[in-house]
DNA sequence: ATCAAGTTTGACCATCCAGTCAAGAAGCTT
DNA sequence: AAGCTTCTTGACTGGATGGTCAAACTTGAT
């Protein structure tokens, strides 16, 4: 016996696959570009939906029309975030000369900083806090993705193609140069003067230091 | 005419600065504990009075018998941590062996991350909610400290003693490189495995980076 | 123009949470 | 032991916040 249609129009957050209105992609665009300023600023717990709301230029209910709870919203986000997140990384081409590839990945990452500095606070923000939400993809995707790229890397390291160092600690040590320049924007633009952008004179800093440390 | 003394006992985290007793000093110490603890991992908006004391072992009253408020607790941790957040760079010594100073300036850090990795993410928590508490700090002390000790390295790097390179830039490599392994400890976990210290490695690398860095 | 579906919101509710208070328990001093 | 101070807590309050709902408004297909 098929379960009964429901008189009471679905929400659209909910799991429908049904076709959008064009007021429902634009609204829904509103709310998650108004949820990554205020996620990534204040955490989830520190976000509320009334300043994501009023971000948004939007009443709170109407949010929740939307999308069904502010849980919801951080994981559209933070699910987005994922599939660009492995991107950069999974371009690295084994095929590619290893000095040059491993600095064109470097400056992947730090175009992202610049790019998408609240992205890459969503997710120091959820990583500081013991990674809750992400757990799972870190464990596999992320993980997965690592571990073959660190071999690769240790291979052109065995073959004397570039210098003799942990591959692991490579890869942190891109992940943690790059992304400083969003995360601490704050801290850099205070010491630096306002007026700077926080990446000013970062690459050519970053591409001396990894020629320096990658030559063989 | 003087204010007459009231009858009611002072609460103890009050403006008095008389001697505290024993067990003030322990109980102070063991929510200031308690609260570093759930403060670095949730945020101070993330945190509640109720986690603290349940860390602590007291009750929520009690908490606010040690201390007037969330953010006093939250303040102290602060005005501990600005104490000895500075002491790494202070020590960059002017008359010391330039390249030796700057490996023990990041060896000091990398420490630091080992022995206090809850205050690292106490502070990235601060920086990266736009450092609302800490900004008068960073804008004078520590933007003070930066500009004395870029200096200095500038002029190690004029006079040929180290590579030319952005002294700015060097300073926030050395301060994203170590805090890294405490901020996103969780993360390296997750990828490298449960069982090892997210440092483990890390010295060797660093030496190995900083020294191909700096050589003229 | 009509009307059904989609969209918006004011008013509301339940829960959480920082902070209060008065009364009682434990320590200290004599 | 008495009496004072310090410490502890159960019960509470007021405001913030996530979420609901029914009614009103808008849109678009016919």
């Amino acid at each position: 016996m098929p379960a009964p249609r429901l008189p009471i129009a679905e929400k659209p957050g909910s799991a429908r696959k049904a076709p959008r209105s064009r007021i429902q992609k634009r609204n829904r665009e509103i709310i998650l570009d108004a949820a990554l300023e205020v996620f990534s600023t204040h955490g989830f717990r520190g976000a509320t939906l009334d300043q994501i709301a009023t971000q948004a230029g939007l009443s709170k209910p109407n949010l929740l029309y939307y999308f069904d709870s502010k849980d919801a919203i951080h994981r559209e986000l933070l699910t987005r975030l994922l599939d660009t997140w492995l991107d950069p990384l999974r371009m690295l081409n084994p095929d590619g000369a290893p000095q040059a590839e491993i600095m064109a990945y470097m400056r992947r990452k730090l175009q992202m900083s610049r790019d998408f500095p609240r992205e890459s606070r969503l997710f120091a923000n959820e990583i500081l806090q013991g990674a809750p939400r992400m757990e799972a993809f870190i464990r596999t995707d992320l993980r997965a993705l690592v571990d073959e790229k660190a071999q690769l890397l240790q291979a052109w390291a065995d073959a004397g193609r570039i210098a003799r160092i942990d591959p692991y600690h490579l890869i942190f040590s891109i992940w943690s140069l790059t992304q400083h320049y969003a995360d601490f924007a704050p801290q850099i633009a205070m010491i630096r003067g306002d007026r700077h952008e926080p990446t000013e004179g970062a690459e050519e800093f970053l591409e001396h230091l990894y020629s320096r440390l990658l030559a063989p």
